[in-house]
RNA sequence: GCCCCGUUAGUCUAGCGGUCAGGACACGGCCCUCUCAAGGCUGGGACAGGAGUUCAAUUCUCCUACGGGGCACCA
């Protein structure tokens, strides 16, 4: 039972063979909606193709279960003749996700698998939160991390611009190739309009979707209108009636009924295009055979679909990844896990353990005994890839599993590369004569320069005893300190975390000014509170300049810091067992001390213990 | 609320009708050992529930429950 894709002229059965009866996978229903004339014969071949693969297809199988489809198992990953093309498409807003280098590494992978390409594109139609700093900082991530493409921005290409704000005139042009056949149309409705609608609609408990008012709007007066300069925006006319089938490769068929997919703005008011649009144009005009993107898309693709009917191009294969996962199981989110690659790096995860690592969300792979092997490089990775044996479950982020996988990297180093790897993971930090000058000062040798600057070169702390100073005001020696309590101590630090993330420049005058208006907020005095941040960013609380050390810490790693803080905090449990912790360990020293002294021990009172 | 996807131990997974349900992380015990790791041995721990199909269901179907995702002029 083979699971290695193969080519069209394999001899598995079609569909056609199978099923019987047979029509394209999507839109099962044709409308009879004269509008969207879009050609769709020509694709007939090639859905055929993509249909004639299923999982380890076997006959006896069929006699079994004769399962009709479209409930049919998930296929074997069909793979055209033409060469396998695949892409990722990050948007750059904020640090480098690492659900970017995950999916990023599934496609490196399989187009390394069948001696394709793997392109970079940067989908930065959202003007207010795109930035040039996070587009060179996701180039460094995923060149960190060992993946490279064969076309992007940086590399140039074919089909470039690889950049989707350098192709306004492209998506400008395809979207009036649909409102000149009809399936798109302008739409004038005001954002006020639009969410009184939803609101509505989800009064009346229905699923939330443009109503369709301007749907019937006279597209030769549509046209003057917006040409008076009238805002608006550009509608896909989605078919009303009928159901559009998704044919996900790992999934199956999934149907939905065109009544609840929503006639989505493809060009905003600001003329650029949504994602939905420009991904559709570019992964047709980029020659993308291979769509292999995060589940959360699955909703929207059959919007997709209706795209390439529009314009009569026939659509890539589509696989949905499952998401990676927070320990909590929802959508892995920087609150509550490290999801910036920029912090691992910076934590010494060494590259190839990540991405090692990341490749087991989902994927195994076996040994001849049926032992999993759990390490691996990328080349051995891509070697026997098979898309199809992705497992759906949504996978954990297990941080523990990372660090042993890291352990096992550097274990199976020769001492040497070891000193190596790490003198020039410490050396080649861009951050190196910065930290040095902060620590300079307090380095009477060259031996205390490690305990000063361990701080700067780890990822999240371990506070221990210095717990207690988190809590704003209750380790201060000022006469008439304000004492903060759990919760209004968490809220502090909440706000210190939206500040510095609301932060464009990463500086030490910037972050100054975010703490200094933070803590005029607060009661406690301007030392206590910044001690309290002191230590959860730097875990003691003696520490070079905060500001500047915060500055050098960098973005990612002070708030996993701050966040584990906030987490902390809101675990009593955790803060009481660090209290009765610090009353043990006083009362074990002063046994100890005085059993040496010869003379009985002295009752220690809790107050000792630095919380009143 | 509506739609879609998923569900094997705390976690990552194998399994594609008949298995003592396999491996790994984590956890416990023992060994090694000046400590801590690492390593070796070992232990506990899982098929969400209910119907159905079948001689036989973890595996196929349906329902329920639970988890997740989507429902934007964000991607």
């Amino acid at each position: 039972m083979s699971r290695t894709c193969r080519p069209t002229g394999s001899t598995t059965l079609t569909a056609a063979a199978r099923g019987g009866t047979f029509s394209p996978p999507y839109c099962r229903t044709r409308g009879q909606d004269g509008a969207g004339g879009a050609v769709s014969t020509a694709r007939l071949p090639r859905i055929l193709m993509l249909l004639s693969f299923r999982r380890g297809a076997a006959v006896s199988d069929r006699r079994t279960h004769p399962n009709p489809w479209p409930h049919e198992a998930a296929m074997a990953i069909p793979v055209p003749a033409t060469p396998v093309r695949v892409r990722i498409a990050p948007s750059p807003t904020g640090d480098p996700h690492v659900g970017t280098a995950y999916i990023g590494l599934f496609n490196a992978a399989f187009a390394l698998r069948h001696g394709g390409q793997f392109i970079l594109r940067i989908e930065d139609t959202d003007q207010k939160r795109s930035t040039r700093q996070s587009e060179t900082a996701i180039f460094d991530s995923l060149h960190w991390v060992g993946l490279r493409w064969d076309e992007g921005p940086d590399v140039g290409g074919p089909c470039g611009p690889y950049r989707q704000s350098e192709r306004s005139s492209i998506y400008l042009a395809h979207s009036q190739l649909l409102l000149d056949n009809g399936t798109a149309y302008r739409c004038f409705c005001t954002a006020e309009r639009l969410e009184a609608v939803r609101a509505d609609q989800r009064s009346r408990k229905e699923t939330a979707r443009y109503d369709g008012f301007c749907r019937g709007l006279d597209p030769t007066h549509a046209d003057r209108r917006a040409q008076q300069g009238e805002a608006c925006v550009v509608r896909l006319r989605m078919r009303q009636e009928g159901e559009t089938a998704v044919p996900d490769a790992l999934r199956g068929q999934v149907v939905y009924d065109n009544r609840q997919i929503d006639d989505q703005v493809l060009i905003k008011s600001d003329g650029l295009p949504t994602y939905h649009l420009a991904n559709v144009v570019d992964d047709h005009l980029m020659g993308i055979t291979h769509v292999i993107r995060a589940e959360e898309w699955l909703n929207s693709t059959p919007k997709h679909l209706a795209l390439y009917e529009a314009f009569g191009w026939t659509p890539p294969v589509f696989v949905h990844m499952p998401l990676l996962r927070n320990a909590d199981k929802s959508k892995i989110s920087k609150r509550k896990n490290p999801t910036s690659l920029q912090y691992y790096q910076r934590a010494g995860i060494l590259p190839e353990a990540m991405l090692n690592f990341l490749a087991l969300m989902g994927y195994s792979r076996k040994d001849e005994a049926g032992a999993d092997i759990e390490k691996f490089g990328f080349a051995e990775f891509a070697a026997d890839l098979e898309l199809s044996r992705i497992s759906l479950g949504g996978p954990v982020f297990d941080l523990e599993k990372l660090r042993w996988i890291n352990g096992l990297y550097i274990r199976a180093m020769t001492p040497a590369e070891l000193a190596d790897r790490a003198v020039r993971w410490f050396g080649q930090d861009d951050r190196a004569a910065e930290i040095a000058a902060l620590v300079q000062e307090r380095v009477p040798e060259l031996g205390d320069y490690m305990h000063h600057a361990g701080p700067f070169y780890r990822g999240s702390l371990d506070y221990g005893a210095n717990a207690r100073y988190l809590l704003v005001g209750c380790a201060s020696r000022k006469k008439y300190a304000v004492r903060m309590p759990i919760a209004a101590s968490r809220a502090f630090f909440e706000d210190v975390i939206a500040g510095l993330e609301s932060l464009t420049e990463w500086s030490a005058p910037a972050i100054e000014a975010v703490l200094r208006a933070t803590l005029a907020t607060i009661p406690a005095a301007i030392g206590d509170g910044m001690m309290a941040v002191r230590v959860a960013v730097c875990g003691r609380p003696a520490s070079p300049p905060l500001f500047e050390s915060i500055a050098a810490i960098g973005r990612a790693t002070v708030l996993v810091r701050l966040r584990e803080v906030c987490n902390l905090l809101a675990e009593p449990r955790a803060l009481a067992d660090i209290a009765a912790g610090l009353r043990q360990e006083l009362q074990a020293t002063e046994s100890a001390l005085a059993a040496a002294l010869g003379a009985p021990a002295v009752a220690s009172s809790p107050s000792a213990a630095g919380s009143t």
